[in-house]
DNA sequence: ATTAAATGTTGCAAGAATACAACATTATGT
DNA sequence: ACATAATGTTGTATTCTTGCAACATTTAAT
């Protein structure tokens, strides 16, 4: 299976709650040079790391992981901001 | 890293379409007993592969892929019913 | 009942993810 | 400027994922 990369938010998630990647892999359970490299996007984590990371933020998944490129989390951030209020479900 | 068993719906959602584990990995484009040991949980798919798979049904990973235990679909299907115009956003 | 399709099982090979160590470079605080 | 923390780099070993082949068993259709 020719592997695709996946793109993800670890580094800015990281640093966006003022953790070392010492202490990010010791909450998770991993070394920390595998957060770093993750964070360079060396290799993709497996599923169960994945799901563990975003356990770990409290996040969804695919708002850590994607198969695209994300744009800045400022970006999605302004998107949330002038959806509120919109609950277009079907 | 001791790595958990994720749990997933592919084996439902493949019959709930109606096709063989030949057509499925065809769609997807891995070996068809790739989606047999998937299926029986004999291991996890990478992360890549697990996108592969929540792209081809056009479902959110979470979906179809659980760090624990689904109940049946029909189950959820329910709570999709009862919950349908509840928007408790915050 | 017979056949064909679908699924399960075992085994081996290749590739990818993770751990770990040693050392280099960059940032940060004082 | 110095010390320390944080991050990056390279290399090796182990485990997990995927492919593939051969064969057994089960299911479905006729």
């Amino acid at each position: 299976m020719e592997t695709r990369k996946i793109y993800n938010r670890i580094a800015i998630l990281r640093r966006d709650r003022n953790l070392s990647r010492v202490e990010l892999a010791g909450a998770i359970g991993v070394n920390f040079q595998t957060i770093g490299y993750l964070e360079r996007q060396d290799y993709n984590p497996s599923l169960d790391l994945a799901f563990k990371i975003s356990e770990y933020f409290e996040l969804p998944l695919e708002l850590i992981f994607s198969t695209e490129a994300f744009a800045p989390l400022s970006a999605d951030l302004l998107k949330a901001k002038t959806t509120k209020g919109d609950h277009n479900d079907e």
